[in-house]
DNA sequence: TTGTAAGCGTTATCAA
DNA sequence: TTGATAACGCTTACAA
């Protein structure tokens, strides 16, 4: 390949004034422009952006570690943050912790050898004394770690309080929650929280199931909601904490019979665009996922760019009414 | 961040003697490795990789090209990718084309100036000569384009066979299929060429639409059933070149009240883990996409290390039978 | 066995 | 306005 050294030697001037041009700075007549940029055309040269990020100290790579890219609401996160990266000219290293974590560990480690400008953690699996030793632009998606260090998430409670009142106001009165396991520490506990806060306001019996500390499991999600039809064959109401679990809870229903929405409601959390692929499509919380990823990104870039950042960011959410309900 | 420079002066050594230790090059007595290592741990120093990779010519990261991150199949593969590419030391840049031919250009682009080893290539709108100036190591997914460039695809043909039978087999008697553009230079369209042919070599009727050129538009898959039931209320049998499509197709059928799969017979391609999330779950032809993963890593590094490598990797399909047939 | 010094391809400082 | 030259942090001949 092609070095600044080879266009400069072929434009007739010194490697100073091609980095120059390249960058923009000071001034350039017209003549040495189109002189610089035709020797770099012809030589088809591209600069390397290894040695651009060593010599100025910055990579402009964004590193992204969340629990599995294949995991639907993870998917469509991943990529409205690569599209809004792409957009303002960083590049996305991607990592899938799988909720492991040494492997969490790895990665960290890795984008900060890396030299990556900053860090967008979606992964959660370690203790916040992991976090503070990253020394980087960080932010977090559903985890407060400290004062700051500013992070991203939806308004989980009021989700977990709209979907539950739906739940009673369209007459439910035996409700379940399945959701993600109660030490992780995640903000999305939150939904719980409201669950058992509204359903006790409301005089409604309630139960709740979680996952593993390993979540995501989808083989899992099966296993909860055979238990809970077993221990509770009349639930009349569901809130799960994701889409995903949503669509198991409808699937099982499905199998064992029992009528949606007519004996039994369901109503999701996220807002994947796969939840209206289900039949009947599911009535879910909202989280504005673009709106998550476009600002993971921004806050990142702020932090580069020394400027002061909010710490909190609670977003939106919204009821999308489905056939579940 | 502390550089090598500070570990050979807390360790008392010269910088050749910390990189040697640090690639384990030559002799090194225990003395000295203690010692070294000892200095690290205390600074918490983590080797520049920008700088490693500068002085190398190597930056141990592959680049990733593909439509769509969130579309479940391209996220089950981008994490399989991720996950065998992390476990050789490898990072993974991740590139969404949305299918935009400047984006994909775009992308193709930054990973050769950012100096990539090597390019995965799951997105296809551009001209097979864009393809050929990429001078590096590159793998396709489900497209040929010469005779000198490594591709991975699915037995399409034979899968596109062993539906379209299962479905005359089943009793079919008017069969659509649906898949991409014909245009799309991919070989994915190999399923649609065995559908023609099997139907004809069956003497069955049968039909087919196709997405715009920009496929994976969720919103079009709707319109395209719609369509389909519009001119041909009569089908009873479908072969969805996507599980994405045979869901959608599932949906059509049920919100129109035909019983699948007493009434119509549905197929899709892919096997996705979610197409069991369906109810019934979807019929699929399913590739291997773990393996795909890794193979497209694996012809990388081979490339990387300048091993010859096989052109054509044709993957077997499996017929998995859900409850849509 | 260890160290000096050149090089990887840029950018940035400072003269001219 | 342009050009030497020294960084950037690491690897690697080549010496010692």
């Amino acid at each position: 390949m092609p070095t600044i050294k080879d266009v400069a030697l072929k434009a007739g001037v010194s490697v100073t004034t091609v980095s120059r041009v390249l960058n923009n700075r000071g001034y350039l007549s017209e003549e040495l422009k189109v002189k610089v940029y035709g020797a770099m055309e012809e030589l088809n040269y591209r600069p390397n952006e290894l040695a651009r990020s060593l010599s100025r100290s910055k990579s402009n790579i964004i590193g992204l570690i969340i629990p599995h890219v294949s995991h639907p609401f993870f998917g469509e996160l991943a990529g409205h943050i690569e599209d809004h990266a792409y957009r303002n000219g960083y590049k996305l290293l991607l990592c899938n912790s799988q909720l492991d974590k040494s492997k969490e560990m790895d990665h960290i480690d890795m984008l900060r050898a890396s030299r990556v400008d900053g860090i967008i953690m979606g992964s959660h699996t370690l203790e916040v004394e992991a976090y503070h030793q990253i020394h980087l632009p960080v932010v977090t998606f559903d985890r407060k770690l400290s004062d700051n260090i500013p992070y991203i998430c939806s308004d989980n409670y009021h989700g977990g309080a709209l979907a539950t009142t739906l739940l009673i106001d369209k007459g439910c009165r035996k409700l379940a929650h399945i959701g993600g396991h109660p030490h992780l520490n995640v903000l999305s506990l939150e939904r719980h929280r409201a669950f058992k806060d509204i359903a006790e306001q409301r005089g409604v019996w309630h139960t709740s199931l979680h996952t593993d500390i390993n979540g995501f499991n989808f083989q899992e999600y099966g296993r909860l909601l055979e238990q809970l039809f077993r221990e509770h064959p009349d639930v009349d109401g569901i809130f799960a904490s994701s889409d995903i679990i949503a669509a198991f809870a409808l699937k099982a229903c499905q199998e064992i019979e029992r009528r949606v929405p007519e004996d039994i409601k369901i109503i999701g959390y996220d807002g994947i665009s796969l939840r209206s692929l289900m039949m009947p499509s599911i009535t879910t919380i909202r989280q504005p996922i673009e709106e998550i990823g476009k600002l993971a990104v921004d806050l990142i870039l702020e932090q580069v760019e020394g400027n002061p950042v909010a710490m909190e960011h609670v977003l939106p959410v919204e009821l999308e009414v489905g056939g579940t309900t």
